[in-house]
DNA sequence: CGATAACTTTGACACAGATCAAAAGCCCAA
DNA sequence: TTGGGCTTTTGATCTGTGTCAAAGTTATCG
């Protein structure tokens, strides 16, 4: 892990500054942010946070891929989170971090210092109010995922993980639409993230290369080629995947 | 379903005036909330909303529950939140709900008109400051529910249900030590809760009662006779569940 | 560049929970 | 009090996904 405090990036070169907690805030805001915050990166596979650390900062995912999980006892895991770019990680007023939090790739990390960040909280509305909305996003994210875990097919799962990559990788302006798009996460954490295990996972995605529906240019690069299939194969209502 | 205009009960009495999303107001705030909101009692059974309506209001729970569920196109349903006294229905800046809300049991509802709320919210810190608050605190029980419903077995996953019915029927005062608990849902409605179809609840639920962890006086109703062993079933942590 | 570890694929088999079916219990209305 | 419609229970069987095992592939590091 690498802190990054002299040559902390300006907030108005930012890819996130219009996505990310502080999206709201004008010019003095943002200045006032710029004074709690620094740049963190990890290498893929870096734990950043264990269930129990105490949380000094919170942060927003400027580049990357983080995951979220919680661990039983006898190890079974359950990803209860992915977060890309502008997504936000901790919780303003707990000291503590309740689930694991690993980069699953290289990632960069844009932190504040929580207890300053706090004080902001309660006297800058511009950012509680995008906090809130953040916060409601990812409530809606998750009770999707609660239908899928609940009730979704093995191959539905896939079809809705691998779709949720090609609208979240269009978004990020990542994966030009030549470009082949890629599965940011291995199949064992694949396999956590959708409640199955990585021999189902591994199973799935290749039944959908060989009935056509996706090519693949190595283990993790792919391109869609039947997107009406693969949209088919998810089980969400016909209008909600509608992409243009 | 019936509005309860004229009768509108004083905040001053109300059961969840110290927990809901006016818990943080001041005398004046409270005030202004009184203006712009409404009860309504609705029996079980009544749907409240379905998806894609106008939310023309949001509202908290006073008494008793409602669900909160997701539907595919072919049938399978999942239940996405269970909502008991101080919880918040409705999102503000959204102009339609995406899951139906149902009345499980006899419910009363305080309902603040959308628009005027919102207003509120945009200007009174204490309304967005706790509604902040009561988004994580479900962000944080959509998360467990995401491991239950991911990698618990059915034994599990009833067992982490019993406890929490036992937990929240302390919190909300009923269910004195003496009272038999009330399982607020049919097996009908538990299995679109827990992941599971209504068989498997029905059965799961009488091994509980056949080992003697568990005692039923009618369907609804039953009393925990061994409370260490429903939390060792649950596959929670040694430590998550102690109660006193 | 070769070897050693990590990840992925494939196959055979087992089992938890789903599905299908029918009986039993409970509740209310007439 | 009786009948009919729910909800719940119980039983028999089926199946999707997990488990176990081994081989194949790709990446990493000395």
């Amino acid at each position: 892990m690498t802190v990054d405090l002299l040559t902390r990036p300006k907030c108005s070169e930012c890819p996130i500054r219009h996505r990310a907690v502080c999206s709201r805030c004008d010019a003095d805001e943002i200045e006032q942010l710029e004074q709690i915050k620094s740049y963190k990166t990890f290498a893929a596979g870096d734990p950043i946070l264990w269930r129990g650390d105490d949380l000094t900062y919170v942060a927003s995912v400027v580049k990357g891929v983080a995951t979220l999980s919680k661990t039983m006892e006898d190890g079974r895991i359950q990803m209860v989170g992915l977060l890309m770019p502008s997504d936000f990680i901790g919780r303003p007023d707990r000291k503590t971090i309740e689930f694991d939090v690993v980069a699953a790739t290289e990632l960069t990390l844009c932190c504040f210092q929580r207890v300053p960040f706090e004080k902001m909280l309660a006297t800058v509305p511009h950012v509680s109010q995008r906090l809130l909305e953040i916060a409601l996003d990812e409530l809606d994210a998750a009770r999707d995922w609660m239908l899928l875990l609940g009730r979704k097919t093995a191959r539905e799962k896939i079809a809705t993980f691998v779709e949720m990559m090609v609208r979240r990788q269009h978004v990020d302006g990542l994966g030009l639409n030549t470009e082949p798009l890629v599965l940011p996460l291995t199949r064992d954490e694949i396999s956590n993230y959708l409640g199955l295990t990585l021999e189902t996972v591994s199973r799935q995605l290749n039944a959908l290369k060989k009935e056509g529906v996706l090519q693949f240019v190595d283990r993790r690069r792919f391109e869609v080629v039947d997107m009406a299939a693969l949209h088919a194969a998810s089980g969400d209502d016909s209008d909600g995947g509608v992409l243009f």
